[in-house]
DNA sequence: CACGCTCACGTTATTGTATAACACTCGCGC
DNA sequence: GCGCGAGTGTTATACAATAACGTGAGCGTG
């Protein structure tokens, strides 16, 4: 079973400490707009994924959770990326089994990565809205698009010979 | 750079007694240039698949070989769903952790799957070589793709309204 | 023929991923 | 107080995938 989570951002360089504190802040504040709250579970889950912007298994954060004391269940870790996922600023790395920190978490758009299958990490790219290469071909079955998944394996730039 | 995609398939009907007795025709002859042996079990698993564009999971697969005695236990599918992944003849759907056969397998493509909700049946769309979002974003990136996941979730038209 | 080789399958065991289902507390509005 | 939804605790289970071992059939070579 192939076990990313290592190593770590995207492939650039960024202030990571406003990234860290930004993406809180929005946490915080989507939470408060929906008349939820982000409790200490669910903010420690993102600040475990905020440590470095790589993919994580939710065995991996839920070992994490129980080191500190906030459950050491399969449902607190799952229950907790589900909020964080309907909240926009986490997502799942389908053929990883394993959760990233979304990039901009304010923007509407539609997640898409690259992942290194050699060091393991990921850079989420910016996708446009809506279907992109997919549109067409749903339009054209009259197929209506409610999520998508993109993501593109190979070697990330430090990774190629 | 990003031709549109080619839908295929569609939701809509098609012969497909011949799309099947094709699919097995296609698998043999690839099985035979690589000088190896599309066996009972390998046969059976791609028949099972034939029976519908439904992505079916490894155990639905291998719950349907044990009724039919040719094996029961996890590796006889996984071998054998790995067998007619590398002749290109069934791909997996990451998205739902399950796998179809390829409606169009003796192309080189790119698979792309608009996947319903509710029915659970795939449409295969023929995406263009490399990458069509991914593309641009990945050589900003300097990564060099080498395999892609495109997957879109939601309703077909007979399962909308 | 004996040997070594690869393909294919049988089997046991284990690890990893994810969810169902139920019970309980807390804060809040009425 | 009461009902209610949000949130968590907990038990149990299902589903997904692979490791690691063994068996034997078939084939080519010396």
């Amino acid at each position: 079973m192939s076990r990313p989570v290592t190593p770590l951002e995207g492939f650039s360089t960024h202030d990571h400490r406003r990234c860290r504190t930004e993406t809180l802040a929005v946490a915080e504040r989507l939470s408060a707009e929906r008349g939820l709250k982000l409790t200490p579970i669910r903010r420690r889950v993102l600040e475990i994924l905020l440590e470095g912007h790589r993919a994580l298994g939710a065995y991996d954060i839920l070992h994490r959770l129980a080191q500190d004391g906030l459950g050491s269940q399969p449902p607190v870790a799952y229950r907790a990326l589900t909020f964080l996922r309907e909240l926009g600023v986490v997502h799942r790395i389908e053929k990883l089994n394993a959760f990233v920190v979304c990039t901009h978490p304010r923007d509407a758009h539609v997640p898409a990565f690259l992942i290194c299958r050699k060091c393991s990490s990921v850079a989420e790219a910016s996708a446009p809205s809506q279907g992109g290469l997919l549109g067409p071909a749903a339009q054209a079955a009259g197929f209506a698009i409610e999520t998508s998944v993109l993501e593109a394996e190979g070697l990330c730039p430090g990774c190629q010979g």
